[in-house]
DNA sequence: CCCGGAACCTGAAGGC
DNA sequence: TGCCTTCAGGTTCCGG
């Protein structure tokens, strides 16, 4: 699923294939994919535009366009942008196709109809709200302690709040768990500041790892190429059923936290 | 403000 | 073989 390293990775790939390059036009075949403005709105406003830089905010990815408009796409869960030819047959599950100067274009697929596009004037009114970039200076232990002090809710609840950290899923949020070897169940305002400093470098690691190995090819996920990610051949706990803690040899443990699957190691993981 | 659960989606995988 | 259940989870909305 498109977590960070996954979107970071489809910026840095799909950045020197669309950027220079003139929308021609966009074929939307699932219209609840495009959420604003109305389909006729945003076909106005994308053709004919050139791309002009594409930048990420979390798990958004933002296309620039040359009228100072912003292309917003977010994968969801599923979602993939490929990029082809014109006479290319578009993947399996595309949903929208957005055609591009140069014979080339761009295939939104996306088995699970979650991913979204919409046309905004303005950054703030997408990503206005979303918490600070975990791969940015200014994002230290301190900042996280102060997000995380007087919560209640589950750690790992914590860590894929989008309010408080931008760009950490379902699946790095357990790596990183894991890694600073702390319980998913345990609260936000339980944590000590040295365990706070564990984990903090501990997301740092594991995002720079999945961006280092192209994204986790979990499900769906492609690179722009078509291609996968390996950075899911690297998971400690993360989707790890049957499989053995490779630190102390324990199975590997699922529960739901907040309705999501969560994986860990029991013995390396206490509750304290 | 904080927390938890449902809804949106549908293919893949596993159990019986 | 085939049906049924479970699992996958980013975001938004709603209720307490």
């Amino acid at each position: 699923m498109p977590e960070l390293p996954e979107v970071e990775t489809i910026r840095i790939e799909i950045s020197p294939l669309i950027i220079g390059r003139r929308i021609t036009g966009v074929e939307v075949f699932w219209e609840r994919m495009v959420r604003e403005p109305s389909l006729d709105e945003f076909r106005r406003g994308v053709a004919g535009q050139r791309i002009v830089g594409v930048d990420r905010r979390g798990k958004y990815l933002l296309i620039r366009l040359g009228s100072g408009d912003t292309l917003v796409v977010h994968l969801k869960m599923s979602g993939a942008l490929i990029v082809g030819k014109s006479e290319d047959e578009p993947p399996q599950y595309t949903h929208a196709i957005i055609d591009l100067d140069g014979g080339m274009r761009i295939f939104f697929r996306d088995p699970r109809k979650f991913g979204l596009m919409r046309l905004a004037k303005d950054d703030a009114s997408v990503v206005g709200k979303l918490g600070p970039e975990p791969l940015e200076p200014d994002f230290t232990s301190e900042v996280l302690g102060k997000l995380l002090a007087g919560r209640k809710a589950p750690i790992k609840a914590l860590l894929t709040d989008q309010d408080l950290i931008a760009g950490v899923g379902n699946m790095y949020a357990d790596e990183a768990l894991y890694e600073a070897k702390i319980h998913p169940l345990r609260t936000g305002g339980s944590l000590s500041k040295g365990e706070i400093a564990r984990l903090h470098k501990a997301v740092l690691k594991v995002l720079i790892a999945g961006i280092g190995n192209k994204g986790a090819s979990i499900e769906n996920y492609l690179r722009p190429d078509g291609s996968k990610g390996t950075a899911h051949d690297e998971f400690k706990v993360a989707h790890q059923r049957k499989a053995a803690c490779p630190r102390c040899g324990t199975p590997i443990r699922r529960i739901a936290v907040r309705n999501r699957g969560t994986y860990f190691c029991p013995k390396c993981q206490k509750m304290k």
